[in-house]
DNA sequence: AGGATAGTTAAGCGTGTACTAAACAAATTA
DNA sequence: TAATTTGTTTAGTACACGCTTAACTATCCT
């Protein structure tokens, strides 16, 4: 008995699109590409790793909901997916959130102190 | 020839949040730290893995600084480290500000439109 | 002291991941 | 039509990852 754990099994995008972001070369894609639009090769063209690499990486982001591709002729455009980039985003201010709810109490505590 | 790539080999703290982050078992154990700070049984309680898995995974989240961890006798006391998840909320923000520049221009011209 | 509790470390196992090379397909250009 | 450009798919490889078992250390309790 081995590998992945399952866990809640509700939200599978979420865990998608924070492994899509845990590798340096998809997060470099996803810097470039939230400048504006690329092809595929332009997007290769920085990466040092061979073009179908590129590919497969893509593949990861758009399944992730982090990213939107469309093919016109024989380039295919990539493009950030906002709503992607929020679904991360809301998962760590929830947890700030809740964080700091409860280091918001203790705050209370140290200012009446300082206050004397 | 196989293996990870690295990129610019600039940011290697941020590679280490995003990459701890991306497994859904440290998720719920940030989870379970961000209402409040915990033992490691009390941490591994409702996982369904052994000790020795949680340990390891406490390893990697302290490594990214999302983390921080104490002894006191024989029980180790964890809590989150509100800056590791800044680390990954800046980074993010970012990538939309930069996106939402981009945007923002085109969404001036489409108000224009609207406006008639 | 003896036993229980809390955590740690090391070795090993199966799967996943990131990559490559190579062969392919389909538009575009000469 | 032939060559080029742009992308895609498949098979294979090496290493990283998540997990377990087992043996161990250190603290606390009786």
């Amino acid at each position: 008995m081995s590998g992945r754990q399952r866990i809640a099994t509700k939200q599978v995008k979420i865990d998608r699109v924070f492994h899509a972001l845990g590798d340096p070369t998809r997060r470099a894609m996803v810097e470039r590409m939230s400048q504006g639009p690329v092809s595929v090769s332009t997007l290769a063209g920085p990466l040092a790793i061979t073009l179908a690499a590129v590919v497969q990486h893509l593949k990861i982001l758009e399944a992730s909901g982090l990213v939107r591709t469309e093919k016109l002729g024989r380039v295919r455009t990539c493009s950030i997916e906002a709503a992607g980039l929020s679904v991360a985003e809301q998962w760590i201010s929830d947890r700030r959130a809740s964080w700091e709810r409860r280091f918001g109490r203790l705050g209370v505590l140290l200012a009446e102190e300082d206050r004397g």
